[in-house]
This record gives structure tokens, sequence and C-alpha cells, in this order.
DNA sequence: CATGAATGAGGCTTCATTCAT
DNA sequence: AATGAATGAAGCCTCATTCAT
């Protein structure tokens, strides 16, 4: 799995930086409203406080982002798309075909790994997207297109491969995606937001997981 | 399961509008709020839209709820509590050692489809409840409260039950209610807010996820 | 001095209560109002406050008083009067010609003895009063008009005895009184309004300010 | 007695607009507030009302104020500063033991004449203080710091040092500022607040308070 | 007489956005 | 590019007053 889709929340803004074409105080701008609303939500979260804690005049915010909404979407579309990138057409299926997963379980416990990696690095960004997705159709739109057109051929890919192989029960795609999916989220989203200050033994729990998920989509103990 | 917390939207309504002190305006404020709400969200609401929807002035509103915070506390706190009526002391528990349950996949099975009916019955008050849950605080804690007092005791009664019976795998209870609970909610939130749409076979989509979710606990195939 | 001004708080109250036509609701009213309204004034008093605390419902005040004002206005009139009382006809102006007063110091000490006395028994009222009369204009006319044919002329005619009888400075009324009048009332307020907690010798301080006043006003020392 | 602190009401606004960061606007604000509230009192002016006058609009108003009270605070808080400025450490302690005033009585004068044409110029801002004071504990807490820390000492000093010389009759302090403090304010109070509009000889009077004073307070007549 | 739910005008305040400098 | 004063629409809320019961 690529590696650098680690830590956007300060790298993807530092990368823009510089290969863009960002000021320093655009910089400074992103970094306040992903802290602030993170912490707070867009809506309880002022253009006035972002600009504060950015330590850059209101007007300065509207120089960059025509409006409060188009510096959210600033924020949350790469975190789709990095979020995402996996699923990005070659690297993930090549990597399902030539890569060294032996098996499903492999490429699985692999694939849980680098989501979480990634989820780590990015804490901010991800509670804003999961927050926000709910009341902004712009982003759902945005999420969905995504889905339909990259995240969902790939996983399909996979499935009917190892299918093929007589590693997964025969069920609809959907369904095993709509197994699937909720564990891996349940998964980070306790793991990081809900209880992140519990002392968590991160492998054993992600193996658990992967467990969990084998039992319950593979053939094995059929 | 009990069946009188079913269909609270309405029915939790008319029946405070009954046995409470309720007015036909302040029932009709419910109504409208828990409508938009769940359309757009609290902070895109506003009360005089609520208002207009109720066919109301303004201000009654406020003379029925102090605040507009207070509005939504008081539709989320009966969710909260009917949500997890099943988990409430006796019953609960009863049903597990002495009722028609023979075994843990019937309890499972009997336990979802009753939380299926009634997030059914409640569309609109647990998507509030989802989605506000992340932004007011009071309402956490109200949940949390809940939780550690009845459901979680609740579920580790059943938990350690089957354990002793050999139908469940041994791991800690809360790593079995870590994978549990999104495969349920997950189920349950694709089905009603994600996919409402799609056409849906419920009865077997529940036994897929009872099956999911037996394979990955149960010792069945060990 | 008549003796059946003191103490209008309650008595006033209570003799309306009988005399008059007022309800018992009405009393409580009458209470609640000046209590709340001479701690908080009367912009900050809101009649379903009143309500509350006297136990009535809030249409209920508005059957005794047209509006909020009228309740006001029902409040300080009669004080203005009682305040006023000893200054009507010929009491007053008896008093000082046929009455036991040797001399104007005799008098004078009579005068804010009795006026004290008043201002002891009523201080939630003469609050009211004196926080008041800025803010509304019937008020001042109603206060101007008892002046104007009360007060003014009954004073005026003491002053004239006084000074016939070579007791009092030969200065135009006016100028008396606008030196008098604030020693009387600075006294009043500092002792009940402003330094209400101190210990005060009452009866020393009387002196005290008589003495100052004979001094400032009289013949003696010339 | 400084003359840099006559006629606050316009000077000062000026003299902020130019010295601090006044913005045109914020004075126009401050103007309109001290002329709509000094005629109507605080509770029955409208920041709507004072914006209109400003011509401002309302939101502008709390650019400059978080609050309407915070409004009220910054037209008073300078008032009391100034009204008290006499009083405050050297200068005005100088003048009494070097300064040209012979007597109490010379001192008496010049200090009346200097708090009378402080109070001309000033009438608006003197009668918000004077109506407000009573509503507002913070207010109240900012007046009852200054006299404690400036004016209480200020004229102590002054009482002893007269008493001293024998000028000034035997009591406490306490009971002639008592004494004192009315009278002066009734005669300001009078002059500018309650009989405006009469023809006064304003020489001739404060000649009069002086002396009524002197008289109940000196030695002389003794 | 009394009630108290309902009203709706109006108050204070917030905030995204604009614009002259 | 950056500033920050200014805007004004819109939001939440208060409260005196009315009216059907």
């Amino acid at each position: 799995m690529s590696e650098q889709d680690q830590s956007i929340y300060k790298q993807m803004i530092d990368t823009l930086g510089e290969s863009e074409n960002m000021t320093p105080k655009q910089v400074k701008i992103l970094e306040a409203a992903i802290e602030i609303i993170s912490e707070k939500g867009y809506y309880n979260t002022s253009t006035s406080e972002i600009a504060k804690r950015a330590g850059v005049a209101e007007g300065t915010i509207f120089r960059h982002y025509r409006t409060k909404k188009d510096l959210l979407a600033s924020i949350i579309t790469p975190v789709i798309t990095k979020f995402s990138a996996p699923f990005f057409a070659e690297k993930f299926v090549d990597q399902v075909f030539r890569k060294p997963h032996k098996n499903f379980e492999d490429f699985l416990y692999a694939f849980i790994k680098n989501r979480f990696e990634f989820a780590k690095a990015n804490v901010p960004l991800v509670k804003i997207l999961l927050q926000e997705l709910a009341f902004h159709p712009e982003i759902q739109a945005s999420y969905k297109k995504v889905f339909a057109e990259k995240i969902y051929p790939a996983i399909n890919n996979v499935l009917d491969y190892y299918k093929e192989k007589g590693e997964i029960k025969d069920q609809p795609n959907l369904s095993i995606i709509r197994l699937l999916a909720p564990t891996v989220l349940g998964f980070l989203i306790t793991r990081f937001l809900l209880q992140p200050d519990l002392e968590w033994d991160d492998d054993r729990e992600i193996r658990r997981t992967v467990d969990f998920i084998m039992k319950g989509i593979g053939k094995v103990g059929e």
C-alpha cells in the first residue's frame, strides 16, 4: 500500500503549500480550520475564530475560499480521495493479484492495517469527514461518486478473485461489503474517536477484526 | 421483547399528548421539529421554520421549551431511553434465561429483529440521535449513563450466560461488543439511512447478519 | 403628625384590601410587585415573575391592572400621596401654628423624625419611587402636581411664619428649600438605601441633621 | 483644579477618537448612545435605535461593544473616573496645602465651582450615571472602588487639615461627608436635571451653597 | 373572578461576507 | 495579497398582553 497518504493532516497541507500555490497564511488557515472544526463541528465554528487561531484577518480567509463551505470542501475533498486512495485503480488491484498476499486473510490484514495507519495519522480529518457527511449534500455527492467509480469496482474485483479461489463464501458482493465495511469502520471509529484513551493492543485487535470477518465471510468452517 | 416501544415517533408523542399534559400545539411542535431536524440537522433548522411548519407562533415554542436545545433534548432523551429499552433490567435478562430462546443464535435473531422493528418505526428519531450525538456533550453524557448503567451490564450478563453454555468463544466481552455492535448498527444504518430505497429482503438480511456474527463469535466452527 | 401613614408597605395594601374592593389575589400581586420591583427595578421585573411570586396566573394581573405600567402607578401614586401627607393642607399648617413646637428647630426635628419613621416603614416603596421617577413621565407629572399644589404651599407657609418670628434668615423660600430638601432626603437615602447596614445612632444623626440645617438657615449665629 | 476634564461629553469622545483607535463610526455610536440613553434611560433605548441615530448598521455596534451593557459601561466608567478626577492623588491634596485657598471656605468655593463646571459640560453623562447607578451592580462596584480608594481618602485629608486649623467643627468625617455630599449633589441635580430651565444666578447660588455648608460645618458662629 | 396557553412584536446578538485601503 | 471595519440578514429568545375556557 502506498505510504504517501500517511499523515495527511499536516503532510497534506505542507505538500500543497509547496507544490501548489499556497501562501503560508493559507496553510495556517487550513490548519486552524481543521483543528477547530474537528473539535466543535462546522456549525459551531465561526470564520472569525478560524481567523484568530490562524493569526490572520477575517478577510484573508475569503480571499482564498469563496465561502465558508468552500473551505470545508477543500478540507474534506482530499480526505475522501486519500481515504479511498488504495482503491484507486491499478495499485490496489495490482497488489491483490501480484503482491505477496498468499490468501484473502493476508490481504485483509494488510488492508486493515494500512487503513488503520491512515486513520491514526489523520484523526481530525476523519472526524470531520464522518461528522459533516450527513449535513452537506455536495460532500455526499462527491463521496458517492468516488465510491461508485473507484471503491466499489475495486472491492468487487478483489472479492470476485478470492471467491474464484474458493476463499470466500458465495454471497452477493454487496452483502459482503455491507458486513465488512461496518466491521472495519466500527473498529476504527471505536479505536480513534469513541475510546481513544483506552489502552489498546492494536495489533491484537486488528487480528481479532480480521479473524471475525474471516469466520463470517470465509469458507473455512464450512 | 416488549412491543410497547415500537413506533415511538408518532406514538410516543401521541401518548404524551394524552397521558402527560401536552397541549395539541406542543404536539405539533414536536412533530414539526422531528421532521425538519431529521431532514436538515439541528443547526440548519431555525425555530421560526419549526413554528411555521407546526402552525404556531414562534413564541409558543419557547413557552414549552426554554431553549432550542431543550427542544432537541426533549426529542432525543426518550429515544435514548427507548432505544435501549430491551436492555432494561429484568425483562431483557429474563428473556434470556427463561424465555424461548434455545440458543444464542435464536436470541440474537430475536434481538436484532426487535431492534430492526424499532428502527423501522422511528427512522427520523434514530437519524437525529445519530447525527447530533457528536455535537452535544449533554446528550453524550446522557447516552453514556444509560450505556454504563443499563446496556453494558445487560449485555454482559447475556454473554456470560452463553459463554458458560459453551456457545460463545472465550474473548473479553468488550471485544465481543466492539465487533457485535457495529455489525448490528451498520446493518440498521445502511438499511434505513444510507440505502432506504434499495429493495431489501429484510428477513434474509437479518439472517445473514446473525449468521455473520455467529460465525465470528460462536464456537461452532472451531 | 399623623400616624396613619406609617408602614404603608403592608398597611396600605391591607387597608385597601378591606376598605376598597381588593381580592386576596390582588393583594398578593401588589406585595409581590413591590418586593421584586424594589429589588430589581421596573424594567428588570417581568409580569410572569410577579405572577409566580404572587402565586397567581399571569392573566390575573391583567384582570386587575390594564397594563404593567398601571400596576406600577398603582404602587407609586399612593406613595407620592402618603409621602407628602404631612403637607396636606390644614393638618400640617395647623400643627405649625397651634401645636407644641415652640420654635423652628423643634418643628424641624419633629418633621424629620416623622418622615424618618415613614421612610423606615416603607423602604421598598420609597426605593421604587426614587428609582422609577426618572423614567416615567406620568409619574413625574403626578409628583409635580402634588408638589405644586400641596407641598410647596405648605412649606411656604411654614417658612414665612418662622421668618416673621425672626427664626429664619431672609432668603427666597425656593433657595431655602433647595438647601433643605437635599439635606433631609440625602440623610434618608444614605440611611436606608445606601448604607442600611451601618450601625446608625439614628437619634444623634437626626439631631445632627437638624443642627446642620439650623446653622445654615437660621439666624442664630448672626 | 485641572481643566482638562471639562466637557467630557463631546471632548472625551473626540479625544478618544483621535488618540485611541476609535473609528468615526464608533464615535458616532457613542454620541448617539449617550444622547438617547440620557433622554430615555438604558432600558428604554434599543440598540437598533442607537444604530439608526448613529447612521450605522446595528451589527456595527456589536463589533465595538460585545454587549449592550458593555456599551453602557464604556460610557459610564470614564464618567466615574473623570467625575472624581479632582480627588485623584497629588493634585487635589496639593491644592489644599500649597495653593491659594486661604481657608476652607475658599477651598469649598473653588471645589464646588469646579464640579459645577464639570456637571454643566456633561449633563447627559451625569444624568446617565445617576439614573443607571441603581440598576447595574457592576457599575456600583466600579463606583465603590473609586470612592473607597480615591475620593474618601482625599476628602479625609482635607477635612483633617482644616480641622487642625480650627476651621471645621469636630465631628466624625463620615458625618460631615454625609451632610456635605447631598448638599453639593442636590444643588447640581436641581440646577441641571430638575430645574434646568429656571433662570439661575449661578454664582449667587454657589455662594449660598458654600455659605450654608460653612455655617453648618464651620466653627465660625460658635 | 381566575386561568394559562398562545401570541407576535421587538430585542439583542452572531456571523458569513464585502470592500475600501 | 492582506487587512479589518462595516454590513445586514437571520437567529434565538423575552415578554406584555389577549382570550377561550
